[in-house]
DNA sequence: CTTCTCACG
DNA sequence: ACGTACGTGAGAAGT
């Protein structure tokens, strides 16, 4: 039996204040918030309503009215010692964009449960896990007839004639079920709580680690509050050169008779028609015409250069032309324009814990996926005023990570007296007459083995003959034979424990059954993820993080004022070096100009 | 909702 | 016994 109250009054504010002073004394209040939707940082965004609950009860609070409704929500946001929310990087900033609560007020008090649950188990519904929603949460923990309060609320928008992007900013404050959902989702988020507790305890995860990852997702929350600056102009511009590309170039498909370009059936149904012939197949066994099969046809290579060894087919040329204007407009420029805020910057979703392995994705737009063979897109974004930007990548960090977990000794020896890896191994597999193209190999192998990647891979991605991959990978195991025994070691504690194995930071990572030799890739990534976890932790300890703008997997963008960038380089540098495990992890900063084209060939 | 495609590390 | 490329987000088309 639960009870969600909406109080309506000053009395019922005053029962409310009550009920949270002795409820806060007791424990975590569950906290959650009501908003016009996810664009936190748009114009006209608002915050509706503030939950408080309890694993009994809830209490709505009606933030949009305003007086006392807002004063009663302050005074338990600023007196309550801790709070629970899921997903709280969201609320946070919700809070402190609308409500004048400071995350770094809040973040201190907070248990997210959603990193709880990631902690448990990382895998999505999809990938054969729990999923880290507060709906497949309840649904395997509390009761699986718990209401789906996010769908059933879209059905009650649909009912009222508005649609998932209207719904949440205009339902009535006062529709019951509105409010008795908003008021589920705290009691859900408190009941929660315990039992993922109790999981991480029995299943051994540190509470450093748990820690950790609130640190981690604070910092990240500081950096999507911080935002890029957009230059709208160039941004303006471009959207339109390319919006002009994709249709000039899909009016040259068209006079092929392909009247959509993005429908590869008719695509390949044309090229058939002039007498191409198409081998590849997809996996669902249509015909395949990707970028590599139109860039063939046309005569180029993956870089777009051309290569002379048969006439370009016009109409291949055309649909990987505009197929990639298209895409760059609306999948960058575009979302720039309508993402941006009030004051000229976008502000990306930084996931701390998004994928199985840990790693961090961005969304909204996708920051960390801009085209790096082309700088127009990167221009958009800029320093900040008076700044420049600094990128710095750490150096090689997989094959570190790979190296110090598997105690890969003549890898360590290598690293340790700075020789070039590739060269190092191209030594050891062929002598040392080895060549450019042994270096090609063995650097293809040593990625292969990263990933997980057989022969015939490798051997597709470098290009090179599927025997000499053969041979240089056999070589290679035998050059470095921690690797397979290590594997073999995380396969056999991963089978002995659950199908789950255990990254050096003690974060629990499941395989799939059938592809245990994912484990390899699994342990490295995810302990690459925490090399950047803890350089972040290192940059805010150093003052660094007002710098910051974005994680991008193995490098941080930073914005830093013109005049000490040479100093604050050196300084991210530094806080980006470290030693795991015998192996010295290094990182190097470039300097750029104003935008972060400028890091890819732009002069601005 | 699934598939295909394409952008990144 | 053998061999397996890893992790994301996003738009558009097709079912």
């Amino acid at each position: 039996m639960v009870t969600v109250y909406v109080p309506e009054d000053r009395t019922d504010l005053d029962v409310f204040l009550e009920w949270a002073r002795a409820s806060a004394m007791a424990g975590p209040l569950a906290l959650d918030t009501e908003t016009t939707g996810l664009d936190i940082f748009s114009p006209g965004y608002r915050l509706r309503t503030v939950q408080f609950g309890t694993r009994d009860t809830a209490y709505v609070i009606h933030w949009e009215r305003g007086g006392h409704f807002r004063q009663a929500a302050l005074t338990v946001l600023r007196n309550a010692h801790k709070f629970t929310i899921h997903n709280a990087p969201f609320d946070w900033l919700v809070l402190d964009t609308h409500a004048g609560i400071t995350l770094e007020e809040l973040a201190p008090k907070t248990i997210d449960t959603k990193i709880l649950a990631a902690l448990v188990d990382p895998r999505q519904a999809m990938e054969g896990g729990i999923g880290t929603g507060l709906k497949p949460l309840s649904g395997y923990y509390i009761d699986p007839s718990a209401p789906d309060t996010q769908g059933d609320l879209t059905a009650v928008f649909r009912s009222m004639g508005l649609t998932k992007a209207t719904g949440w900013a205009r339902i009535p404050l006062d529709h019951p079920i509105y409010n008795l959902y908003a008021g589920l989702d705290v009691i859900l988020g408190s009941r929660i709580l315990p039992i993922l507790v109790s999981e991480l305890d029995r299943l051994g995860v540190r509470d450093a680690l748990r820690q950790y990852e609130h640190e981690i997702a604070r910092i990240c929350a500081v950096m999507q509050r911080t935002g890029m600056v957009l230059d709208p102009e160039y941004t303006r511009t471009l959207d339109d050169a390319l919006r002009t590309e994709a249709e000039e170039f899909a009016a040259v498909a068209a006079r092929y008779g392909v009247e959509n370009i993005n429908a590869t059936r008719q695509v390949s149904e044309a090229l058939l028609g002039m007498g191409e012939t198409l081998t590849e197949r997809t996996a669902s066994g249509a015909v395949k015409v990707d970028k590599a099969v139109l860039l063939a046809l046309a005569d180029r290579n993956m870089q777009w250069e051309p290569l002379g060894s048969r006439t370009p087919n016009p109409l291949a040329e055309a649909v990987v032309r505009s197929k990639r204007a298209g895409k760059w407009r609306s999948a960058y420029a575009s979302t720039f324009l309508d993402t941006v805020d009030a004051n000229g910057r976008v502000h990306p979703m930084i996931n701390a814990l998004q994928a199985r392995t840990g790693r961090m994705s961005v969304t909204g737009p996708a920051l960390q996926t801009l085209p790096s063979s082309d700088f127009m897109i990167r221009r958009c974004l800029l320093a900040d005023e008076g700044h420049v930007m600094v990128s710095t990548d750490f150096a090689a960090v997989e094959m570190r990570v790979l190296a110090a977990l598997a105690d890969v000794k003549r890898m360590k020896e290598a690293i340790s007296r700075g020789i070039d890896l590739h060269d190092f191994t191209a030594g050891l597999v062929y002598g040392e007459g080895f060549t450019k193209k042994h270096r090609k190999i063995c650097k293809g192998v040593g990625f292969g083995t990263v990933y997980g990647g057989g022969p015939v891979t490798i051997a597709r991605q470098t290009g090179a003959p599927e025997d000499d991959v053969r041979y240089a990978q056999g070589r290679y195991h035998r050059v470095y034979p921690e690797i397979k025994r290590t594997a073999s070691r995380w396969q056999r504690e991963a089978f002995a424990d659950g199908m789950v194995t255990v990254s050096i930071t003690g974060r629990r990572l499941p395989l799939d059954r059938d592809r245990t030799y994912a484990v390899v890739n699994y342990q490295v990534q995810s302990a690459a993820r925490d090399c950047l976890g803890q350089a972040m932790l290192h940059m805010e300890e150093s003052g660094l993080l007002p710098y910051l703008r974005l994680p991008i997997h193995d490098e941080v963008l930073a914005s830093v004022p013109a005049g000490e960038a040479e100093e604050l380089a050196r300084e991210i540098e530094k806080c980006m070096t470290f030693d795991l495990m015998g192996v010295p992890i290094a990182a190097e900063a470039e300097i750029g100009g104003r935008s972060w084209g400028s890091l890819y060939g732009a002069d601005y």
